[in-house]
DNA sequence: ATGGCTGCTTTGAGCAGA
């Protein structure tokens, strides 16, 4: 199973990115952020014409996370979006069909939250879970505080989750780069947002759960990064950050066989400022 | 040293992103 995420920073502005992307990586099941569209705009039509069926969990302007599995031709039917809180069509979920989207889950149960960061679902016996972890803005800030807040929800639900469903995939945009190899200038991101001390207990925290960095399982170039800042050239100069991140339960770990970043979509014209990341597991 | 770009918004300057 390919599993991807890609936050796309505007759905609607990177569909055809995300048509190209689909047809060129084949991914099995994609995990997209920051679709910056309320639930009566998504684009189910197109994406179930390229063959991928999808759940999704929207709001205007910000946010908004996304859940696309390929979908066998039998299951396939254009024309009828299938955002399956209640699943139609794809079998119950006790006999789902090859790739159907089960169990779909919006948010972190009993935690608060009116920003849509959160879409989990199984998909042939993997619990796929897509995050948009919150930026947090600035160290101590009021969304610094929310983003830690936030991370020990996160954390508390899937421990849960983890004990239902061991074969587990956490994928999404983190907003923290757990290393200084995920820094362009450590030095200059000292104690900043995204590398802060308590941001990067808490991402140790989600590794603590027994989930695994499926990037760091492999021999990787030097200075791999999934997100450039769009100012000052810096993809060109590859001024970047590694935030975007694939964590795989045991089970799942013991069976990937390769995770990459794919920079080729922020190679276009008009790019999202994230680019792919993808895992193959067994 | 600073800000540098992009997407969005009851449309136009300000917010948010990271």
């Amino acid at each position: 199973m390919k599993l991807a995420t890609w936050n796309v920073n505007s759905l609607k502005v990177r569909l055809p990115h995300l048509l190209d992307w689909l047809a060129a990586a084949q991914p099995d099941v994609v995990c997209l952020q920051e679709t910056k569209l309320t639930d009566d705009a998504f684009p189910a039509a197109e994406i179930a014409a390229a063959g991928y069926q999808a759940a999704w969990s929207g709001q205007k302007t910000y946010n908004g996370v996304a859940l696309l599995s390929r979908a066998p031709l039998s299951s396939r039917s254009p024309g009828r979006p299938k955002n399956d809180l209640a699943p139609t069509g794809g079998g119950s979920d006790d006999f789902p069909e090859p790739g159907a989207l089960t169990e779909v889950q919006a948010g972190i149960p009993g935690f608060e939250d009116e920003q849509k960061r959160v879409l989990a679902a199984t998909v042939d016996g993997v619990r796929v879970v897509c995050v948009y972890i919150p930026n947090g803005q600035a160290v101590d800030s009021d969304k610094y505080h929310y983003k830690l807040r936030w991370l020990g929800a996160l954390t508390a639900w899937l421990a849960d989750e983890l004990k239902r469903h061991p074969r587990l995939a956490l994928l999404g945009d983190y907003n923290i780069a757990p290393d200084d190899r995920d820094v362009h200038d450590p030095a200059a991101w000292e104690g900043q947002i995204l590398v802060s001390e308590r941001e990067r207990a808490r991402f140790q925290g989600l590794l603590d759960l027994g989930l695994q960095d499926a990037f760091r399982r492999f021999e990787q170039p030097e200075k791999s990064f999934s997100w450039w800042d769009y100012r000052a050239a810096g993809f060109r100069r590859n001024l970047g950050m590694r935030i975007d991140h694939i964590l795989l339960s045991a089970p799942l770990a013991a069976g990937c066989t390769a995770c990459v970043i794919d920079k080729a979509p922020r190679k276009l014209e008009r790019p999202s400022d994230h680019t792919p990341v993808w895992a193959e597991t067994s």
